[in-house]
DNA sequence: GTCTATACCTGGATAGAC
DNA sequence: GTCTATCCAGGTATAGAC
């Protein structure tokens, strides 16, 4: 909404840019109530007065963090969608891959503040985000819902989001993948076990899907 | 381990149980490191001095919580189990409803510290605690483990619990289901989803399954 | 065992010089 | 915009009386 105060002139981050990536790491690694402003100000060669000319209070700050993990998010997983080829369980799998991209890769520590200082926003920052997040929600939602008009899925479909993203988010905590291959496979394995098949039996389905499947997305040409 | 100071006399919760029991709730509710060891004595008409009577630190009772939240949610699952009618699927749906009424029953503030600040405990709190958390864990791993042995569960095993326990984890933050009903109801739609049925299908299955099925606790009488 | 008093520290936030 | 200096609230933990 606001411009930044140096009217986002050239290329190099501005302040706030800074201060809020600071933060996303250091509030991801140890905590919001661990991480001091003296902290997250000295990251970015900065004392912590400073800090309080570009951020009113440090729950400002978090929610600042909060909202650009979203945003980016969202941005991350609509590309993944767009560059996904046709048939439902090859964008399933797209968007499942996607998510775990978000969790693993550059966004981990927005997405772990997200989601671990949620509830640590006032009440009225949350109301603030909540439709963002709905956003975010919203993408697997209808993937869901595709695979069950499709017939891949059938249990309901809340539930099954219900379990799916819990433990996407929770992949961090047994598991580091950086790279894009190894978060592709993990995907892999999710997505067959959402629809209680062996990996193999996923991965053939979801590639005849990419050659004679029903082509949502095939031209005519 | 330790003998309770009052040598545990009658009835009456003991200074430390009280003080356990206070902490689950404030910290569950607040955070760790929200909540002051002056709120937790005086939850019990104790200054903060007399806390560092029964306990020599702050982390040493966050450690004392979690510690009785494992211990009792892992009685609490054994008890369903022991309870639960024969038959694989009907084994794996107490399982569940049991975790469920962890998560959301009296346990549920226990609970919520242990999976909620599990990483605040020191390193050395955490490796005393660990062989405990395994214990919970393989509860679970078993019954999936039998699901896939009678051709329930064709996913990866792993997978299917890495999904299933974030999932049952996360509840509370969606539904509040105080009473044993409604557990069970929402744990056959999660038993569903994880073997991708519609709830009606599973519960013919699980109900056929009391009546005729393999019958591993049958008695031949 | 529990209280009172207090030492000591670190946190968020502000004021005013530059 | 950034720094320095500072205020003040609140935290953990200890000492010693009762």
């Amino acid at each position: 909404m606001n411009v930044t105060p140096q009217r986002l002139a050239g290329k190099e981050a501005s302040r706030v840019d800074e201060l809020i990536d600071a933060a996303s790491r250091l509030i991801s690694l140890q905590g919001y109530d661990r991480t001091s402003v003296r902290d997250i100000a000295q990251a970015v060669n900065l004392t912590s007065g400073s800090m309080f000319y570009h951020f009113k209070t440090k729950d400002d700050l978090l929610e600042a963090v909060i909202r650009k993990g979203i945003i980016d998010g969202l941005a991350f997983m609509n590309q993944a969608l767009d560059l996904a080829p046709g048939g439902t369980l090859n964008r399933f799998h797209a968007l499942v891959a996607a998510h775990i991209g978000v969790v693993q890769g550059e966004l981990r520590h927005f997405h772990r503040v997200w989601t671990r200082e949620w509830d640590r926003l006032q009440p009225e920052a949350r109301l603030r985000l909540r439709p963002l997040s709905e956003q975010y929600r919203e993408l697997m939602n209808a993937l869901l819902h595709s695979l069950a008009a499709e017939g891949h899925l059938h249990s309901d479909i809340e539930t099954a989001r219900h379990l799916l993203l819990p433990g996407l988010n929770w992949t961090p905590t047994w598991t580091s993948l950086k790279d894009k291959a190894s978060q592709a496979t993990l995907a892999e394995k999710i997505c067959a076990t959402v629809l209680n098949l062996p990996v193999d039996a996923f991965s053939d389905l979801m590639h005849a899907e990419t050659t004679t499947g029903p082509g949502h997305r095939r031209t005519i040409d």
